[in-house]
RNA sequence: GCCGCGAUGGUGGAAUCGGUAGACACGAAGGACUUAAAAUCCUUUGGCCAGUGAUGGCUGUGUGGGUUCAAGUCCCACUCGCGGUACCA
């Protein structure tokens, strides 16, 4: 009976869908789990086989949890917005809406065919107004929220306005926009003048996370800094319970270690440094014009060793301490800084700084400092201004070398001659009351020093900024905001959703406002509404929100559905989102449970990282010497031999006619004109001569061997592999289980489909074992082999180490041979069901008959330990740790009796050579080692 | 630079608690079937050495040390590769 699994994967696939097998409900007796994957963009080039990596995965633990007895949530939807459908759209005139939904339409069907269990009815893409509306609705929340210190959590502005209104004579006195003004300083999500990542190219800003080195993650185009008026949400507020819940959520190490490095929680001292009053003689502090100057540092311990100040050059600082001689030089410097680009100052490392003029008392020694400015300086982190400790600090100390400024070492035996010396060890010196201690004793004391003398206090800092929220973009959710007297107010919450208007251009107005300028119409009540629209991170924040409730209109999610399902148990997706997606939605999730909207705190309590799938090119090896025609090619295994070496070029060769790193001859003459008539030197060493061979395509018994690279999986390299493809050639079964067999799930790995007939060939010795059933009963052996396979098969998915069942799967199938007992292949079916569904599907039909139900609503085989109970163990006997023979003992062998046994034997005897052993080792069940 | 992850045959990988390294699969070689091929099946397959042979010995998990009766697994130092991050005071 032939494995014809195109039929059989399309029979089911439609049998689920018509009788909505996967359709979940939100009310069950069953207990909850809810998996998730990370959404994809639907991009224009559909998946590649890297995304159902992780699809597949979750797929089987969903199905396994399902089969386990629980309810499971387990859907898909779409992030919808973005960058290239809106440019695509710029091109060519296409609204980005077709191009998205036609794209969508294309990844539902590729989806379909690897045949997940996802409930389509919950399905949501974040450009649908049904979905926007809750990303607006919660951005409104934020706009009218602010963030109590005191309770640690967000609260409506409503209440702020209220105290203030108790306590706060001033509030009153206030004008409307007075209080608007002041008001945004405290809303969550709030307008301000922001130093940005502005990308010319794209015409928009952009999140820190969205640009890397300078450049744009998406499309790789340079960035620069630029002030301008933009929302930003408050994640800074959070930064101390982003880290803080970490602590109780099951994520990887490293992905934590990522989020806490890119929170930066940094604990330290505030301290005031009195600056010395431009041109004026030192006096004083009671009588001063001086002005005090607050820094941030962690190494409270190293005031004595401060040789001068540093500002960033955007400091408020920097205009109250330049001196009208340095006043030229300075404005140079900061007109410079202004005008370079994130990129151009990443690459360009050389110190570069100007002095003020002024100088700082330091506040331990009461020495006079002076003060620089210079871009090493951040505005953004701590107070934008640093007392600088060359001899401990290894930028302080280039920027004290260039400057040819004093370095005094701190603590005993370092030598700061060379570079500085950043450890926080040793014992201090030259430091006054600190001399003799530890540093870490001697941070202690000066922090209490500073903070009884009133010169600083103890203060967290932390790295995390406020994500800034406008994008000048039109394929975006419009923020429900308008403008009156030029401060911004929230719509009412039932004129939600704000739709995206139609507009023809997708290009900036002429006077360069955001495309939606070119809106008609584009107001409330008569007031212009906000022309920008959210970053790609809005909608996908609180998607897994809506998935439990997706037809709701009166909620993001009801409060009772939110209670039963909770929170995401486990997520699945790739580590690129840890510091981006991962901290938003984080962010957000804990604001909607500040209002009560929402029951957990944090939004994945399990979280599993897939590895990425790269590509595997091939090559072939054009010959480019001496009487080089530009048309032959040598095979890889001979490219090393004298006559061919350095004398060959390697070009791509589309991994799709090559099978087994063996290039199929006729499609490659075939796939590019230049390649028609392509003559080859084979992996033997004979050439050919097409003409002289007539079996070429058919049956070539030459074989022309290819070069291999794991590199990234793109068109370029001509390695990309469409999982449709596989699907078509082997089947969405072989597909599912060969990504798994492929290795670990968190591990990187190349594809390579050598090794892909292997799995398929399994997949048809399972099939052939269905073909005539039984009612026989097994034997002892047949249930061993089948329990067994309960155990691992259950151990490996709790573990989700998927791979290593496929192994165990082949080993039963090989074990049971030609079993075709209904007990056993009964419960196989079940078993193999959460990996290849459709195969399984037809199984269980076959040993159950028609009526039977789904096998998804079968019940999880359950092992019986009694048949794995062996009699005998088989002790390794092992002489100084080396396996020397086996012996086959029975299970009860006590300790001693084990080793009189192995001392008695003829083999022991020849090992031990008529030595007596100094010691054995039994370790009763496992092992013998006898120590000469 | 810092943080994280990894390195096991020709290849992907297994060894889940420190206990027989290389399961399973691919590839390769040889054989059976076949007019031939495909498909299928069987045998061999980490390296080196000895033996006609059954077999036996040595060696072997990136490198160098260490702990242990016993190390792919634990500890220390390093090398290389991958990912993240980048003046965060």
């Amino acid at each position: 009976m032939e494995y014809n699994f195109s039929e059989i994967e399309k029979k089911w696939q439609k049998e689920w869908e018509e009788k909505g097998v996967y359709t979940v409900s939100n009310e069950s007796e069953k207990p909850h789990y809810y998996v998730l994957d990370m959404f994809p963009y639907p991009s224009g080039a559909g998946l590649h086989v890297g995304h159902p990596l992780g699809y597949i995965a979750s797929d089987i633990y969903s199905r396994y949890k399902r089969l386990q007895g629980f309810n499971v949530l387990h859907p898909m939807g779409f992030d919808a917005y973005g960058l290239p459908a809106e440019q695509y759209a710029i091109q060519t005139g296409q609204h980005p809406e077709v191009t998205t939904n036609k794209n969508i339409a294309r990844y539902i069907e590729q989806l379909r065919t690897i045949g997940f269990c996802y409930d389509w009815n919950r399905e949501v893409r974040t450009c649908d107004p049904k979905f926007y509306k809750w990303t607006q609705w919660a951005f409104l929340k934020m706009f009218n929220s602010y963030y109590d210190t005191t309770l640690q959590k967000a609260r409506p502005i409503t209440e702020l306005v209220a105290k203030w209104e108790e306590n706060d004579p001033t509030w009153k006195t206030l004008s409307e926009k007075e209080q608007q003004e002041r008001l945004m300083n405290y809303r969550i999500a709030y307008l301000s003048d922001t130093k940005v990542n502005w990308c010319p190219k794209l015409g928009t800003v952009l999140a820190n996370d969205e640009v890397s080195e300078g450049l744009s993650v998406r499309g790789g185009y340079p960035v620069e800094q630029r002030v301008m008026r933009q929302w930003s949400l408050r994640v800074s507020a959070y930064a101390g319970r982003l880290l803080e819940g970490l602590d109780r959520v099951d994520w990887t190490e490293s992905l934590k270690e990522t989020q806490r490095n890119w929170i930066g929680r940094s604990e330290g001292a505030e301290m005031v440094f009195l600056v010395k009053s431009p041109g004026k003689a030192l006096k004083s502090k009671a009588e001063s014009e001086d002005f005090p100057m607050t820094i941030f540092t962690t190494r409270a311990d190293t005031v004595f060793g401060v040789t001068f100040m540093v500002l960033a050059p955007e400091s408020e600082y920097v205009q109250r301490v330049v001196t009208d001689e340095q006043r030229e030089e300075v404005e140079a410097y900061l007109a410079r800084c202004k005008n370079r680009t994130e990129r151009e100052r990443i690459a360009d490392r050389r110190v570069t700084g100007v002095f003020t003029g002024s100088y700082a008392i330091n506040p331990l020694t009461n020495g006079e400092i002076p003060i620089y400015i210079s871009d090493y300086v951040l505005a953004g982190y701590g107070t934008g201004a640093i007392m600088a400790v060359p001899a401990h600090d290894s930028r302080d100390y280039a920027f004290a070398k260039h400057f040819n400024l004093p370095i005094i070492p701190l603590i005993e035996g370092a030598d700061v001659s060379e570079e500085s010396f950043d450890a926080k060890e040793g014992k201090m010196m030259n430091s006054g009351f600190l001399n003799g201690m530890e540093v870490k004793d001697a941070i202690q004391a000066m922090k209490e020093y500073i903070t009884n003398t009133g010169i600083g206090h103890v203060k967290v800092n932390y790295r995390l900024r406020d994500a800034i929220f406008s994008r000048q973009r039109y394929w975006g959710e419009p923020f429900p905001i308008y403008y009156k007297d030029d401060m911004p107010y929230g719509l009412p919450e039932d004129e939600l959703p704000l739709q995206l208007p139609e507009i023809k251009e997708f290009k900036p107005t002429s006077d360069g406002r955001p495309p939606l300028g070119n809106a008609a119409n584009w107001t409330y009540n008569g007031y212009p509404l906000e022309l920008c629209t959210m970053p790609g991170f809005a909608g996908s924040s609180a998607y897994y929100l809506r998935y439990m409730d997706n037809h709701n209109d009166q909620a993001l999610v009801d409060k009772k559905v939110n209670e039963y399902w909770r929170q995401v148990d486990l997520y699945i997706g790739g580590t690129e989102h840890a510091t981006g997606h991962l901290i938003y939605s984080r962010f957000w999730n804990k604001f909607l449970y500040d209002l009560g909207y929402v029951c957990e705190d944090e939004p994945f309590k399990k979280l599993i990282n897939q590895g990425m799938i790269q590509g595997r090119s091939n090559f072939v090896y054009r010959y480019i010497g001496e009487g080089a025609t530009g048309n032959l090619y040598i095979s890889y295994n001979l490219i090393d031999n004298p006559e061919y070496k350095d004398k060959v070029q390697p070009i791509h060769v589309d991994v799709n006619i090559v099978h087994n790193d063996v290039l199929d001859i006729h499609a490659f003459r075939a796939w590019m004109p230049e390649f028609r008539n392509a003559q080859f030197i084979f992996a033997d060493g004979t050439s050919n001569e097409v003409e002289d061979n007539p079996n070429i395509g058919v049956s070539m018994p030459k074989q022309y061997i290819c070069g291999w690279a794991v590199e990234k999986m793109s068109k370029s390299m001509f390695n990309v592999v469409n999982p449709d493809d596989v699907i078509a050639q082997y089947g969405a079964d072989t597909l599912r289980l060969y990504e798994m067999f492929l290795g670990p799930l968190e591990m990187s790995k190349p594809w390579d489909t050598n090794g892909i007939d292997g799995v398929h060939r399994f997949l048809r010795k399972l099939w052939n074992m269905y073909e005539t059933i039984t009612d026989d009963e097994p034997t002892m052996d047949e249930l061993r082999s089948l329990h067994k396979l309960i155990k691992k098969v259950t151990w490996d998915i709790e573990n989700f180490s998927f791979n290593t069942s496929i192994p165990a799967f082949m080993i039963a199938v090989n074990e049971l041979g030609k079993c075709n007992k209904r007990a056993i292949l009964e419960q196989i079916a079940v078993l193999i069901a959460p990996y290849a569904p459709h195969i399984a599907e037809e199984a269980w039909h076959r040993c159950k008959g028609d009526g039977c139900g789904f096998v998804v609503n079968a019940e999880w085989p359950k092992c019986n330990e009694e048949y794995l109970v062996e009699n005998n163990i088989n002790y390794p006997i092992q002489f100084n740790g080396k396996v020397r023979f086996t012996l086959s003992l029975p299970k009860e062998t006590p300790k001693d009796e084990v080793e009189k046994i192995v001392m008695a034997n003829d083999q022991t005897a020849k090992y031990l050579a008529g030595n007596a052993p100094k010691k054995v080792i039994v370790v009763p069940g496992r092992i013998v080692n006898i120590v000469l």
